[in-house]
DNA sequence: GGCCGTAGTCGAAGCGCTTCGACCCTTCTA
DNA sequence: TAGAAGGGTCGAAGCGCTTCGACTACGGCC
């Protein structure tokens, strides 16, 4: 293996002037630094992570935390962890990838052990059993999600009550005066992610404002579920027209079911949905939706992370704002006597 | 931040001690053991990465590089990434996440800064450029997939040429003569991944074994793709009365279409997948598949790893026995005048 | 013309750990 | 009962890097 001795020697000069051509902290000439530069490329040298880590007191590796669980909006993960992972070697980071396992001894053994600069955590749940020891770190961390308490902590999320605001906003000027919410699985507003119920408070306002009438009912992503779902929602509120889903695994299902039942989408029933771009472009009619920026979150988490370690910036609640995307499913409200199209 | 020399002087012992306390390669008595123990305890003591891995040169890190497109099977990588992460944890590993993107010089730059102890490389091509680097590296590699040459590595895959001949097997047990193939997008066979033709291959052998016509048909994975495919199938072979998909994106709209056609399945047609089993459990029909085992596949590979660096086993190729787990979507072949159920 | 400031370079002291050889003491064997 | 054989512990030498202080040489200033 080639150190910075060899490449000091092999150049004419001391180590440290090696180590300052790389680090830049101080002035080297420029014909030393081409003189370095060439030895480096020669010997194909790269620097020791572990000495450079002990030396310095810097691994330049950041720790991201992903849930375990794979049943939940899982294209969304790998698409931020990938931002992640991406922007991190833009900023000469690297990327360690933690698993939802280990919870808060994770975090512990990363801050004791010193092996990340800072931590990265996903699906924060709003009484986070992390939060306690990522807030003793003297290490920064970013939360993608919102916790119920932000203080002393960064955060990047997508403003879900913004998001349902800009679905009933739609749907409303479409002429749809009854909107019944598809809504994640049971299990997710058990385990108190926050999101749903800010979508929800989000849509239940505007639709209060809009004079709306909402109906919520949480779903599994299986078809037999969203099947009685559908069915029960029809059965309680017959002049519903529009659906608002925020559980991707339902919205294939649901199209296969209103067209099944003879319900056309949108000249029918109109659908808008909370899901990446991705699946709303694939679905059998493609989805007018609003889009769940991964690749943002994780570009701006790595961002915020960068920020602090530099010694810039301190704690920071970045709700990206919501786009909505018209597609195919959404449109006019049918009304009797509409003429066919 | 506590190191070995503050818990070697809070129990009373040389800092070397506790360093074999620690590693267990030299005896240490139960008392002495023991009296350390408590004082890492109590001092809550973790040991500084950086510095193990400069006086030991391991990093206890594998690096795990997967693919950067998100446009395809992701669930089975994230489920792959995720059953790495956790086994490795259990060997007291930790991932390093990389992304395809810097392909070749990210194994050269983890090799030249030891910042893994080993690489495990996803989403493999028949002639990665990848594999030259990480031949030449003194760090053993797994990969999961199945390159061209195979020699001085290692790899875990399923065993798709097999899964093939399972599912011609299995459609011909039901009395099914005439079989088409719904397989990944047409970029999956140019990129040369091999997994798609060895599957293929061993289709078609079986056919011609068991005497069953085979049509292939690459398809993208969107509604109108699939609705194109599968109309050019039943114009060219209309004695079709089964599919094998190999492509997890096109099974929802290829049920939901062949329901639209008023086809039963699997009274019908019948129709196998070759899926992750989550996918073929939430279908509208839960699907009759060979599952891809993600998690084991995980496993092994990082097994194989640690094998490896503990100086067991050489190079192997694992390929795992595919699985075929009965579900709804296939049946026997209706033939003219079978009573109705 | 002496003095200061600055750019450019070097030497040496660690960073916190592993590991080798050395040492002491007890126990077993001939 | 002497010597060998281990078990248990310690001290010290690094691992390859960063960084601090010190040194030289040179130009500008009063």
């Amino acid at each position: 293996m080639v150190t910075l001795a060899d490449v000091a020697q092999h150049a004419g000069v001391s180590a440290s002037t090696v180590s300052y051509v790389l680090s830049g902290k101080r002035s080297i000439s420029a014909s030393t630094r081409a003189r370095v530069e060439r030895s480096i490329e020669q010997l194909g040298y790269h620097p020791n992570a572990g000495a450079r880590a002990l030396a310095s007191n810097r691994s330049n590796i950041i720790a991201l935390m992903v849930p375990l669980r794979t049943d939940m909006y899982v294209p969304v993960m790998m698409e931020i962890a990938i931002a992640v992972a991406t922007t991190a070697r833009t900023y000469g980071y690297d990327v360690l990838l933690l698993t939802g396992e280990e919870g808060a001894d994770a975090v512990r053994r990363i801050e004791g052990s010193a092996l990340a600069d800072a931590m990265i955590l996903m699906d924060v749940e709003l009484h986070d059993d992390r939060l306690p020891p990522l807030r003793a770190a003297r290490r920064p961390g970013v939360l993608i999600g919102l916790p119920a308490e932000t203080d002393g902590l960064s955060c990047v999320d997508l403003d879900f009550a913004a998001a349902g605001a800009l679905c009933a906003e739609h749907l409303a000027g479409l002429g749809h005066r009854e909107i019944a919410v598809i809504g994640e699985a049971p299990g997710v507003y058990e385990r108190l992610t926050g999101f749903a119920e800010r979508t929800l408070s989000g849509l239940r306002e505007r639709c209060g404002e809009l004079g709306l009438r909402l109906l919520h009912r949480p779903c599994e992503g299986s078809y037999a579920s969203v099947s009685a779902t559908v069915g029960r929602i029809f059965d309680e509120r017959p002049g519903t027209t529009a659906f608002v889903v925020q559980n991707e695994a339902a919205t294939d299902p649901l199209l296969a079911l209103l067209r099944q039942q003879r319900r056309a989408v949108p000249e029918d029933v109109s659908v808008v949905a909370i899901c990446p771009d991705q699946v709303a472009v694939q679905a059998s009619v493609p989805l007018t939706s609003v889009a769940l920026p991964a690749q943002e979150m994780g570009r701006h988490a790595v961002e915020q992370v960068v920020a602090k370690l530099a010694g810039r910036g301190g704690d920071e609640v970045v709700l990206l704002k919501p786009e909505l995307t018209v597609r195919e499913s959404a449109g006019p409200r049918a009304v009797a006597g509409d003429p066919l199209p």
